[in-house]
DNA sequence: GCGATATTGTATGCTATACTAACATTTATT
DNA sequence: AATAAATGTTAGTATAGCATACAATATCGC
């Protein structure tokens, strides 16, 4: 594994085009196996965290709303708001302006547990971060975001 | 969305610490879709091209091994050797070392799977790469590696 | 060699994510 | 007014990931 040009015994010719997603999946997995050990007493997700965050921000927020932003399909979404719901952090309200929509607000519940991520988050960033000189941190943070920002021009 | 401190809505102060780990997700997740519309008519997952790789490479690999390599359980890297042998792209064989073990192999079928996917691999590279100067592209690996391979030193 | 321990594969069950397809309601467009 | 688009919902499917338990085999410590 010095060879820079392998990865797990892969040789470049036939995989280096796999390298980048790899790393990707990899990194992902892992940081996901991280916040779940940090995140382990509260039971609640990645995912689930950043949709909360979302309403948050943004009380009123649709469902519709954070699909767009966090690039999730409407069913997907769903599900998520579904199971916040279900644990009472969150509250599904209706829209006046349109009829079409719910609000999104977050509980009291919710805000509890928001603020015990709080302090896992830190822990979680931490852990990344010391893999990084800042420089690095900010650099990785804008090339991930190409991936995922430009998509051939959209969004 | 122009302020680089901001990310979807959310502003620094909470969220920054969520920033690489979103700028991760959204990222994975937006390879994978694009994966997806690639290989759609290959049915096969990012996944379980990699562990068909694995064992192209490194024939008579076993679970352990994968699981290893790719850092998953392994119960979980079970249910994805059963659904590429349940398709026959593999076959499982028996060591004759080590009785534990199962040896992977591929199969005609499987070769001819990878055969398919190897133009679309390139397909995908591009859609990765064109987002990238050559020096970006490496950084990125580069980058990447140290979240998964750096476990607080560890494999 | 023998007992304790570790490794490997397996089976079961549970959960979360992600997607498709269809549907109803409401809003926007033409 | 008719058509199209947006929003939420439901139902069904597939994948990945995990915990747990079990059985067979290897390895280690003594």
């Amino acid at each position: 594994m010095k060879d820079p040009e392998t990865f797990a015994g892969l040789t470049a010719g036939r995989t280096l085009d796999h390298v980048l997603d790899l790393h990707l999946r990899l990194a992902q997995s892992a940081t996901q196996r991280r916040f779940s050990e940090i995140f382990s007493d509260l039971g609640i997700t990645q995912t689930q965290l950043t949709a909360m965050l979302l309403i948050a921000e943004t009380p009123g927020t649709s469902q519709a709303d954070i699909g767009r932003t966090l690039q999730m399909d409407r069913a997907t979404v769903m599900g998520i708001i579904n199971r916040l719901e279900g644990r009472s952090l969150i509250v599904r309200g209706q829209s006046t302006e349109d009829r079409r929509r719910q609000t999104l607000e977050i509980t009291e519940q919710g805000v509890a547990m928001l603020s015990a991520a709080h302090e896992r988050s830190g822990e979680l960033g931490l852990w990344l971060r010391e893999r990084f000189s800042d420089a690095e941190f900010h650099m990785l943070a804008a090339l991930l975001k190409r991936i995922h920002e430009v998509d051939i021009g959209g969004l």
